[in-house]
DNA sequence: CCTCAATCGGATCAAATCGTTCCGATTGCG
DNA sequence: CGCAATCGGAACGATTTGATCCGATTGAGG
């Protein structure tokens, strides 16, 4: 129920990354620096997010890497998708599950399932609801919350 | 952003076990044959969950588990913070960060931390509104969805 | 009262994934 | 034409997770 290092990671850079979105194009190296993220790290996460289409990449000297979309069309559901892959947190959930890879081995008397496509969804539109352009802002208690 | 194998098997042995509640106490090898779950598996996920208090599990020959609260009053929240723990997903969003380990390296700069206290508590949310009950009734479509 | 059987409980081991690191390919500039 | 800087991908190690096994406890039966 944690998401992994790299995509925490990938939004701090993210959201550094939007800083400096009408700016240069910045390097990993210095986003890295920026962030506090370790460099190699901070490489990595960024060619899973050039790859995922969420960064632009331009290579050689003088270099970087920029927001491919404005900041406000990016949600923390997309970089999150981009790192750890589709959303599906039971496994049955997934979206094109054609040849289905053993399944749960109890498709039938699995009454969950159909009940984790709600909380599924509920969870994605929370992530989605957080864009780059609210982490910009200050956090003015978005939301109400618990 | 997907919860363990565990946990997984966690909601739906505790489905099972749901719909002995009110019967007799049944072992953890007979739950694990109804829902398919790997036997030793099924043991350490009731020993988890009876740690939590979630279960009541009785020794001895005849023994067996059964639900220590109503199947109404219990949530997949419940459940999953029994396998996995507390629920944060972003390590700064844990409830008694006191001493704090290491935290992000980047307290002051991480604008992200105050909205992550937002998601966490709508996932949270959504995971609560779910209860064992819910898992009983046939999947009228709880929740529009998408 | 003793023995036996069945059960939970914890400890152990292997596997998979995740995280980190390094090296190579590409590109722009001098 | 050579160099330097950058992204890109691949390899390694560590951590966590998942499955398995054996021991402690408890009840029933003889």
């Amino acid at each position: 129920m944690k998401l992994s290092s790299l995509a925490d990671y990938a939004i701090v850079l993210m959201g550094a990354a939007a800083r400096h979105c009408g700016g240069v194009r910045v390097s990993a190296a210095m986003l890295a620096a920026e962030t506090g993220v370790p460099v190699p790290t901070a490489q990595k996460i960024v060619s899973l997010l050039t790859r995922a289409g969420l960064l632009r990449a331009t290579r050689g000297t003088g270099g970087g890497i920029q927001l491919a979309r404005p900041a406000a069309a990016i949600s923390l559901a997309d970089i999150v998708e981009a790192i750890e892959g589709p959303i599906a947190m039971a496994a049955c959930v997934d979206v094109g599950r054609t040849e289905g890879s053993a399944q749960c081995a109890l498709e039938g008397s699995c009454k969950v399932q159909p009940h984790w496509g709600a909380v599924n969804g509920a969870i994605k539109s929370a992530l989605g609801q957080v864009s780059l352009a609210s982490l910009s802002r200050d956090h003015n208690t978005t939301g109400a919350a618990a």
